[in-house]
DNA sequence: ATGATAACGGAAACGGTTATCATCTTCGAA
DNA sequence: TTCGAAGATGATAACCGTTTCCGTTATCAT
């Protein structure tokens, strides 16, 4: 059991400060093309290979939001809350809020223990058409 | 006189008759891939393309369950249930259970409710280690 | 049987992501 | 402050599942 990952701390580097910064900017979700191409703009130029270890580092330690959108492409956005939790995304402008549901980790969590299964994880996204879009 | 843009009928193909075929031969989920190479071996040559195509048609009328995997492949399977269901797959061996939850639909549905969404969706996917691959 | 058109399928393109590997940077120990 | 090993970077080249392209073939209502 020697799988705690996060247990060194990552360098201090030019390029995971642009990131974050580049994170902070907004709060949609992104994807690390599109995260590549506001860091060149703003002439902060970190590569292509280092957006995307450096957002898969970060998802690692929690600091960011990674979903796998429905095309398979996958998304990020600094964290609003802490500790796991699911998105309510709209399909029409990706407009994202964050919701917890205790009751549905418990579900899960019991659902796949009944059948015999461990190591447990899930993927709940909600979708629909935001208030602005209806 | 249909009232709606109700769906004609697929044609009848050898192609399509060899894919029903070939997911009937197990109950655990499928690549698209792997059901082509299947289909091969058989001597029922499809080309990948309409594999593809097949898979594709077939989920969109119900007739398979498709999901996607962590890694972003999709998977096919016969459906077992009919109706609105979620799955319980094991990350080692894919041994998949189908399981409802009546409950976290409706959760889904009120969440989103209470943020002003409609046209609601939603996925859930549960990933495991099963009895035997643990 | 016939013709309109749905379906097929091999090849090439696509697009997001990861591997490679030579080079540069960080940071703690001396 | 200096030094160097481990960590990090990044241009390029794969990788791989999936989709597009487009000429050919099969289906089925008439």
């Amino acid at each position: 059991m020697s799988s705690d990952g996060a247990r060194v701390a990552l360098r201090a580097t030019r390029q995971r400060t642009a990131v974050r910064a580049a994170l902070a900017d907004g709060d949609q979700f992104r994807s690390a093309q599109e995260l590549h191409a506001a860091l060149r703009e703003r002439g902060a130029g970190v590569g292509l290979t280092t957006v995307y270890r450096t957002l898969a580092a970060f998802a690692e330690t929690g600091e960011v939001d990674a979903i796998t959108r429905e095309d398979g492409e996958t998304v990020y956005r600094r964290c609003a809350e802490s500790g796991h939790h699911h998105h309510l995304v709209c399909r029409e402008c990706g407009r994202t809020a964050e919701v917890a549901g205790p009751a549905v980790e418990r579900w899960a969590d019991r659902v796949a223990a009944e059948h015999g299964y461990t190591e447990v994880a899930h993927t709940l996204e909600i979708f629909g058409r935001c208030p602005n879009c209806t």
